[in-house]
DNA sequence: TCTGGGGTCCTAGGACCC
DNA sequence: TCTGGGGTCCTAGGACCC
């Protein structure tokens, strides 16, 4: 049996925490750049706001109804989603964390009369010690406890819990579940879907699988079985190091000259370094992307990435910007606007599996010594308090974020203060 | 005026081998 | 006139997730 918990409107739910008056109030979380809607209270979606909807196009909507805004504080959301998961993981001892707001939990060890009770309980625990609302759905597969959480949320009379699984109550949720709900369905293959008839999560589960293999892949194959309550998804307990890291931004404003781009590229590359040494991996390429903003079909558009492969593997924050800049230059053209930017590295292998060149003439000792050094003075004072001068100290080209609300737990001139009287 | 960011997996097709 | 067969590896791009 599987139980995947997930944070109700997790980013808003963060926001309420040091916010309560805000609880029965609308409110969204914005992306970076405060662009489009990434998260939204009840309140905000019962008013028809979609998800992923530019800012600007709801504008009228949020003035009308009063709907309180929050930039996107991942600072605060990623300490939460930790002590969400640190609770779960001292109660349940096989947990899969499956992004910042989702775990599957391996609930065969529990008795089945007492599944209620036990997910009742980490409910009730996790908005004790942290004020976040979380469901639980219980299946026989990941696909179905998948299905379970969606009925969880819909009903408030459930009190966050739903179990599946009994034949005919499967069958009767699964008759009334859009296919497109289905976990691992998307725009695409509803389209197919649809198009042959099919709208249900009960239809695609009894559709030949044959046909389904040839059109939707054996991914496609997976969800079938699932449905099905034959389980392909085990829990992954164990937490793979990346096989890619990208950084990447939407610029606040326009940039054109080729000296702001060289500035940030370092500064993604800077970040993407960062993650690599932090899983113990040196990456083998470089890719730099830029674009202009292809939503103004009005301006000239242009787009293009350029690899670079590094002579010998590497986490080094100079060596890696030196070569994304030289992929800059490759592919820079001016007098275009230009919108985005991003770096990604590649082709990892662990830092003490890397093979070295007889013709290298960098000295990999030293690097490393350099890059613990920063790392660790970066720790302590604050990131980028060590950088590279190429990263630049103006940042005109920084991103919007009008309403960020304060690091509440994680700096320590935002803490809140208690005064009595 | 204004439109996010970071991942994984799968497949088709090209390049190459004998 | 007539142009094979079987395999591996790599990559770009698509689809999907949150």
């Amino acid at each position: 049996m599987f139980a995947l918990v997930d944070c109700n409107n997790f980013y808003v739910s963060c926001e309420r925490v040091f916010e309560p008056k805000l609880k029965y109030s609308p409110v969204v979380v914005l992306s970076n750049n405060d662009g489009c809607i990434i998260a939204r209270s009840n309140e905000a979606k019962a008013l028809g706001i979609k998800m992923g909807e530019p800012a600007f196009k709801i504008k009228h909507i949020i003035e009308k109804n009063n709907i309180t805004v929050f930039s996107t504080n991942f600072a605060l959301y990623g300490d939460f989603s930790n002590r969400v998961m640190n609770i779960l993981t001292s109660l349940v001892s096989n947990i899969e964390v499956y992004s910042i707001d989702e775990a599957f939990l391996d609930c065969s060890i529990w008795k089945e009369k007492y599944f209620h009770k036990q997910a009742m309980y980490l409910c009730k625990i996790i908005k004790k010690r942290t004020g976040i609302p979380v469901s639980i759905g219980i299946s026989t597969t990941k696909t179905l406890a998948k299905v379970a959480n969606h009925i969880a949320k819909q009903s408030s009379q459930l009190g966050g819990v739903y179990i599946l699984n009994d034949h005919i109550m499967i069958e009767k949720m699964l008759k009334q579940f859009p296919v497109e709900k289905v976990w691992g369905i998307g725009r695409k293959s509803r389209i197919l879907l649809n198009y042959y008839g099919i709208r249900t999560a009960l239809q695609l589960r009894n559709m030949d699988r044959k046909w389904v293999k040839k059109h939707l892949t054996i991914k496609g194959l997976q969800i079938v079985q699932e449905l099905n309550g034959e389980p392909c998804f085990a829990i992954e307990s164990i937490i793979n190091p990346k096989k890619e890291i990208c950084t990447s931004r939407s610029f606040g404003v326009m940039v054109t000259d080729l000296q702001s781009l060289k500035e940030s590229v370092s500064m993604y590359a800077t970040r993407c370094a960062e993650k690599l040494r932090k899983q113990k991996s040196c990456a083998g390429s470089v890719k730099v992307f830029i674009h202009s903003n292809y939503f103004r079909q009005d301006l000239p558009q242009y787009n293009n990435c350029c690899t670079m492969v590094f002579p010998v593997k590497t986490n080094d924050t100079a060596e890696i910007i030196h070569y994304a800049l030289k992929g800059l230059k490759k592919i820079y053209r001016p007098n275009y606007q230009y919108k985005k930017a991003g770096v990604i590295i590649s082709n990892f292998v662990h830092q003490n599996m890397v093979q070295y060149s007889l013709f290298d003439n960098i000295n990999r000792e030293k690097s490393k010594k350099i890059m613990y050094s920063i790392d660790k003075i970066n720790a302590a004072m604050g990131r980028d308090y060590i950088r590279y001068g190429i990263q630049g100290f103006n940042r005109s080209w920084k991103l919007h974020q009008e309403r960020l609300s304060p690091c509440y737990t994680s700096r320590w001139s935002d803490l809140l203060r208690v005064t009595t009287s």
